[in-house]
DNA sequence: ACTCGATTTGACCATTCGGTTAAACCGTCC
DNA sequence: GGACGGTTTAACCGAATGGTCAAATCGAGT
């Protein structure tokens, strides 16, 4: 076995038991059954098990960045087009991605980690203001920026984080490629009302 | 010290403890020191630390129905004052126990508890849903009671479960009085517009 | 003063945790 | 074939964890 490939089994088995059971309830030897590596490597490879984290975050966030840079950077013809790209764009990736969203939030609602979340996300967050306070020049006083991305945000994450909750309480797979479209169609559909009301109701 | 008053102590300090490091990482020693209580006692009056959890939600989860069912039987004239009283009684509760929005938020998200907060949470769900679906009778497809439930109590709730990332982005406390008010007059605002989408565009 | 049940205490226990270490292993360059 | 740096292994460690228990304490009723 490569120690690359080492590495990527590491992160991935931490991967998936972080976002099952939590950071804090995953346990090295855990990590280490599920990878097939030895306990130690992962110590070897990685440092602490919160320098494990962190690499994690690390790869994560890189990964995401590129994405929605991506998403930022493709032409579009009119400002909603782009909004919906950038949120469709989002969606998918923590689609992809769902051990992601789930580990974030956990960190980022309490707990040691939350200046390690802060920390990568906040540019990010500082980012999409700047950009939305561009588009905000006429808009309603209580539709300002902060409000408005944390409204925005909380829409299309909370179908994530939430997701065992709504998969009871529909019985159906919340995160089936139906499910997960017909989610993006109401997205796009309500962001798209704050956009009219923005732009001044069209 | 009487015997309930140490159950309270020790629930306020497992609470405290709970929202600010989270479940695992907080020790029942943490908890002793905290409430000032010996150890042995927490296991005396509340069995093992899932059972103390499990108490912890069930206090929460009674005061919140309590106070939500106030919101409902609260007589309104219209749709709009009603989901517009529910959804501050919602957030003011909230604001009141932001451990309660953090425990959840970061149990719900992965984890062993997943089960205990699902539980405690769906009927309330279920609920709004079924009340949703009388008053979306004529609304358009894309905007069915799940998707809509779950785009309403994420904009609600997210402002809580990320305002550190706020406070950090703004410098300002996202849960002084001010910036709570102006977060409510937010949501009214939004969630006005869906409002007026669901009834027609008036 | 005595009793009895509920409460409180500190000492204790087995287990598990993250992390370390010395020795073994392995490919590769000379 | 031997030396060398990077990698892997099993055994090990001290500290901490959740939980238990017998003994002590307390308070109300008699």
């Amino acid at each position: 076995m490569d120690a690359t490939e080492t590495r990527q089994r590491i992160l991935e088995a931490a991967d998936g038991l972080f976002g099952e059971l939590g950071f804090d309830a995953t346990t090295t030897r855990d990590i280490a059954e599920r990878s097939g590596v030895n306990k130690a490597l992962i110590h070897y490879h990685f440092g602490t098990k919160d320098d494990l984290l962190e690499a994690l975050l690390e790869r994560y966030y890189e990964q995401l960045g590129a994405t929605m840079q991506g998403a930022f950077a493709r032409p579009h013809k009119t400002l909603r087009a782009k909004v919906e790209d950038v949120l469709d764009t989002y969606a998918d990736f923590l689609a992809a991605h769902s051990t992601f969203a789930r580990i974030v939030q956990r960190e980022v609602a309490s707990g040691r980690h939350i200046e390690r979340v802060v920390e990568r996300t906040l540019p990010m967050f500082q980012l999409g203001v700047a950009w939305m306070s561009e588009a905000l020049t006429k808009a309603p006083r209580d539709l300002d920026a902060v409000n408005l991305l944390t409204t925005v945000y909380g829409i299309v994450v909370t179908w994530f984080t939430w997701g065992e909750v709504v998969r009871r309480l529909t019985g159906k797979d919340p995160f089936s490629p139906a499910a997960l479209e017909a989610r993006k169609r109401h997205v796009r559909r309500v962001v798209g009302l704050l956009i009219d009301e923005v732009e001044g109701r069209k």
